[in-house]
DNA sequence: TTAGGGTTAG
């Protein structure tokens, strides 16, 4: 873009005589571009110093990449052409832009000379341009592949500058090399200078917590990985997020002995949890415990507190959210979004009080804000005055298509559910494991058990993959219907089919077996419980 | 690849 705004002004400031220049300038250009396609460099090189004569200032940086660019499309190129070519632009005084490097880059890269590429993008760093996060991770594998290793090391230490985690391909392909060239020092190294970037935030992803726990006990020990507010609140949140809250609760207090001092982002995190799990008086304490800190909660802590407001604790929450927002920190559509469950009923009149205020805080609803309305809708009576607000949405998303078919087969309404499912093939919207999870139950709720197997073992052959809820809400249904025995049998095939049972799981059949007083069931079922030492939920 | 947080459906 640049090179051709540049050349339509100077061609407007032209004047009659050089016009011809131009011509010259064209076709000298076009010239030096076949030449350095099909002729080799010498003879490119030529073609390009000729440009000189065309107009003054000629030829341009963008002339040079050129050059650079169709030599690497002819056939016999070798690093000694490409060095020509780089003392060639220092000799004319041309001064390289981040297209120049990378050009370089991605011709060294193709004849393999790692050595050269590395140099060149030192010297591109050197003109403060930024490699991409590809030509450094190209580079890191080159020059493990060809035994580079000290390059290798050099490169990830560039990476590491810019923040660039590398692959863990990589990762293991250069420890591996250095460990078995007798390199056990440097591969040390290398793995210290990941092991609080990518390792452990690895690990967290991965919900490997005896890893993680033992990775962060590893940096404990080394004051120069020693693990930061950020490194625990990660560590928190994926313990969180696995139903593991004592456990989240004993590392915070861990990460306060070694005297770091969780901000509100943690604090957020952990209210979170408390909250999807009903544990009101426990939030109550934080609240108590952040305030004393004097920190103030934000718009997160609002929508942290989102799963009090589900369990129906209205008045604590509406305390909460109240001081929240008179704390003067700003609020956003996901607060508002939140906010809308305080008024459970719906009511025309305070929903539009809350929009107004939206619209008085310039805040745009967003999907989430007509989702959140229309399961109010479908709480109500009339499915019907929910499909109109329905098709009321602009641009109704899955989760719409599933609130409204969710709520049909919840209330057993087969003309709607067909309806629904209509619509959604019409818009071009595929059922996904909660569409698919929801026709289950409603076979289950109108007795139709055999079709709900059917759907089951479908998403079983040909996807979706039933999740930890479909599991669960089969046993469910099931058990309802009193067909222990069946759930029990799918029970006893889920792992064959890949797939796993969780604590609630064996709940729901243990409560089931109970009721109907089949005792061998429910020894057989302790018995499993002890055996394998039963999954959180999720 | 970019070190941690929230809101909608089963």
């Amino acid at each position: 873009m640049s090179r051709s705004s540049s050349s339509s002004v100077q061609s407007l400031a032209m004047s009659e005589e050089n016009h011809h220049n131009c011509a010259d300038y064209a076709e000298l250009r076009s010239n030096m571009q076949n030449l350095a396609k099909s002729s080799g460099i010498t003879k490119a090189l030529q073609a390009f110093r000729l440009m000189r004569t065309a107009a003054p200032g000629k030829p341009t940086i963008y002339d040079y990449n050129s050059l650079v660019n169709c030599c690497l499309k002819s056939e016999n190129l070798c690093s000694h052409d490409l060095s020509t070519l780089y003392s060639e632009m220092k000799t004319l005084g041309l001064s390289p832009n981040a297209s120049t490097f990378n050009t370089f880059l991605k011709g060294l890269n193709l004849i393999g000379e790692s050595k050269v590429a590395l140099w060149v993008t030192i010297e591109m760093c050197n003109h403060a341009f930024t490699p991409s996060f590809t030509s450094l991770s190209t580079l890191l594998k080159k020059c493990s592949d060809s035994m580079e290793l000290e390059d290798a090391i050099t490169v990830l230490e560039l990476m590491m500058g810019l923040n660039y985690i590398p692959t863990e391909p990589q990762v293991i392909l250069l420890i591996n090399r250095l460990s078995k060239h007798g390199m056990t020092e440097k591969a040390t190294l290398v793995l210290y200078k990941l092991l609080d970037k990518a390792l452990f935030y690895g690990f967290c992803k991965k919900r490997l917590f005896k890893e993680a726990s033992n990775c962060l006990n590893k940096m404990t020990t080394n004051s120069r990985f020693y693990p930061n507010v950020r490194t625990y609140t990660t560590f928190i949140k994926c313990l969180c997020d696995n139903g593991r809250i004592q456990e989240a609760l004993s590392l915070l207090g861990r990460m306060e002995k070694r005297g770091l001092d969780p901000d509100i982002v943690t604090y957020n995190i952990i209210l979170r949890a408390l909250s999807n799990q009903n544990m009101v008086h426990e939030v109550f304490d934080l609240f108590q415990t952040i305030y004393q800190k004097e920190l103030s909660p934000d718009r997160y802590t609002a929508t942290a507190l989102s799963g009090l407001l589900k369990k129906g604790n209205l008045g604590i929450a509406r305390t909460l959210l109240h001081d929240i927002f008179y704390g003067g920190s700003d609020m956003d559509i996901a607060v508002y979004n939140v906010y809308y469950c305080l008024f459970s009923g719906f009511k025309s009149k305070e929903l539009s009080y809350v929009i107004e205020c939206m619209i008085k805080n310039d805040i745009e609803p967003n999907n989430i804000t007509f989702n959140t309305i229309l399961k109010g809708f479908c709480k109500g009576k009339s499915m019907d005055e929910a499909l109109e607000y329905f098709q009321s949405i602009k641009k109704p998303d899955l989760v719409s298509f599933n609130t409204i078919l969710s709520a049909s087969c919840k209330k057993g309404d087969s003309k709607m559910v067909e309806k629904v499912i209509d619509l959604m093939k019409d818009e071009g919207f595929k059922l996904n494991v909660v569409g698919f999870t929801c026709l289950m139950q409603y076979y289950c709720n109108v007795g139709k058990l055999n079709d709900c197997l059917d759907v089951f073992e479908c998403m079983i052959s040909q996807g979706p993959r039933p999740s930890m809820v479909t599991i669960n809400s089969l046993m469910i249904g099931l058990c309802k219907n009193q067909e222990l025995e069946a759930a029990y049998r799918v029970f006893c095939n889920l792992e064959s089919y890949g797939l796993s049972s969780d604590s609630r799981t064996y709940k729901i059949l243990m409560r089931a077996a109970k009721i109907e007083g089949n005792d061998l069931l429910v020894e057989e079922l302790q018995r499993k419980c002890r055996g394998e030492g039963v999954k959180p939920n999720n």
